[in-house]
RNA sequence: CGGGGUGUGGCUCAGCUUGGUAGAGCGCUGCGUUCGGGACGCAGAGGUCGGAGGUUCGAAUCCUCUCACCCCGACCA
């Protein structure tokens, strides 16, 4: 399978990644209220693909779908003191409704635990009521001062999950029970790797007792913060009293969960896989599997041809792939081959008046190496068990783009002890994944941001940096319990 | 909010310094020839040059104000 190269793009990422997206006409910017995005429909089924699969895992977890008022009053955000303070700088408010002012006025949802704690509290009231387990698919805003299509958009749209347990030891098993969703999710379907970890205090959702993370790497070595779990503890039980009767007949408040992945997703996708010749998608997060190119001169062989490409599309189609055959006239193959591979169509089949005898198609993949003189290395396919064929290309490629982002990640990641070697880690255009030590305040944090701009993305958990080991915090030299993970971000 | 930049046809942009009444490529429409890695010919459609005011005989161009967007930073559960 061909090995594609990854270009560092260093200090000329964002004008790559704008790039892509437009050219692949995946999503713009609305241009009437900021940072809000119109998706394009090829961009968005990208989406849909991964809500379909997630949503799939989510209920096989148990849990239930249900929607929640877009509109939620400013008080309720206010009675969780750590949650309004770090969501106020970034609500939109709505004050104004019906022609008149607002006694109290609205804010647009920046995120639901408020307005859900809200329901719990009607919903719940015995042991036998929990575990609830809620999942929303929806919009938000938050208003943030700079905005990044797909990566930090003022609205976006996502899916939070809610769940309220009796016990922390429920909640926590929760909250890591959906990280793992998110990780697996992350490995099989979008091929990218993931570090899982906890969240610094600093770091931390407004309102959460621990938030743990899954954290990816670009391909200029950045990381990118994929999905997160939180541990509420009681803190919205106790703000929106949410309570239940234990089976002892006392009154407690619920432990609480929430957990998110966004479109910030469709992002990823496109900065860890694509390269100058446009998206590259996983297989199974790809919209179309296959497209076919009908190649022919006159009307005739145009009949002949188009009726095979029309049967193999059936076939194919039959297999459980998605097919799309072009059969746009006046338009010369080359120029459809470039649309769809910048589109990330996986597999391209060619058929042309010669296949036809030989009952053969001309199979491209869209990492396919190039020859001596740049062309791209194509296969000869029999038209019979042609799905099979083409169902093992998928699968091989879908194996393939994981095992490139990981090696790449590897190739990135190092262990740092000294200062010195730190900060020139940070230098230059190629980021990299940092595991060193850190002395677990705050304070040493932030200086460490502001000397070098590399961040703490998150605190391993077992198994996913190195093995944990005591040290001398990289800044102050004090003591540390284990390494951390630095790295610049989006 | 600070620094830089850009607003001209559907898209990307030239023209502005040195005012003279709007161009290119791509795309689009029609016809013909093409079609195995981005076709070509001919004929067309499409723009009150972001907005307002000013200077001038005359403004896309100069001046003032204003709006929007992009990039860098601050911010980013």
């Amino acid at each position: 399978m061909a090995e594609a190269k990854i270009t560092p793009r260093a200090d000329d990422y964002a004008q790559w990644y704008q790039d892509v997206i437009q050219h692949a006409e995946l999503a713009e910017p609305a241009g009437v209220v900021k940072g809000c995005m119109v998706i394009k429909p090829h961009g968005y089924a990208i989406w849909e693909s991964m809500q379909a699969d997630l949503d799939r895992r989510f209920k096989a977890t148990g849990h239930r779908n249900a929607a929640f008022p877009l509109l939620i009053p400013m008080s309720f955000i206010e009675k969780e003191a750590e949650h309004v303070e770090g969501f106020a700088p970034e609500l939109a408010v709505v004050t104004h409704a019906g022609g008149k002012e607002l006694e109290e006025p609205y804010v647009i949802r920046p995120t639901s635990e408020t307005i859900i704690g809200h329901f719990f509290a009607k919903w719940i009231d015995s042991h036998r009521d929990l575990p609830l387990l809620i999942n929303q698919w929806a919009n938000v805003m938050r208003w943030e001062l700079r905005t990044r299509l797909f990566l930090r958009t003022g609205e976006f749209f996502w899916q939070e999950g809610h769940t309220a347990h009796a016990t922390h030891d429920e909640a926590k098993e929760e909250v890591q029970r959906m990280l793992d969703v998110y990780r697996d999710f992350a490995h099989e379907v979008m091929a990218m790797p993931v570090v899982q970890g906890i969240k610094s205090a600093h770091e931390r959702f407004a309102g959460a007792l621990e938030t743990l993370t899954i954290e990816a790497m670009m391909q200029d070595g950045k990381a990118l913060q994929s999905g997160t779990s939180h541990d509420l503890g009681q803190n919205f039980g106790k703000a929106f009293d949410v309570t239940f009767q234990n089976a002892e007949g006392e009154r407690e408040y619920v432990w609480q969960t929430s957990w998110g992945l966004s479109t910030r997703m469709v992002g990823a996708l496109i900065m860890a896989h694509s390269d100058d010749d446009g998206l590259v998608l996983p297989p199974r997060l790809a919209p179309i599997h296959v497209v076919i190119v009908p190649i022919y001169r006159k009307d005739e062989e145009r009949a002949a041809v188009m009726e095979a490409a029309d049967r193999i599309a059936g076939s194919l189609r039959d297999d459980g792939l998605v097919v799309e055959v072009d059969a746009r006239d006046g338009m010369k193959p080359g120029a459809k081959y470039y649309e769809w591979e910048r589109k990330g169509v996986p597999i391209r089949l060619e058929i042309g008046p010669r296949d036809l005898e030989q009952q053969a198609v001309m199979s491209k993949m869209r990492l396919a190496e190039k020859d001596e003189r740049g062309r791209p290395v194509k296969e000869t396919l029999g038209w019979s068990d042609l799905g099979v064929e083409i169902g093992r290309r998928l699968d091989a490629f879908q194996g393939q783009l994981f095992d490139r982002a990981l090696a790449m990640r590897e190739e990135n990641t190092v262990l740092v002890d000294t200062w010195d070697d730190f900060v020139s880690v940070f230098e230059g255009g190629m980021s990299k994944f940092v595991y060193a030590h850190w002395d677990g305040t705050t304070e040493t944090e932030l200086a460490i941001k502001e000397a070098t701009k590399a961040t703490i993305r998150c605190i391993p958990l077992e198994g996913q940096g190195p093995a944990a080991e005591p040290g001398a915090c990289i800044k102050t030299g004090n003591a540390s319990a284990q390494r951390v993970l630095f790295a610049k971000n989006y």
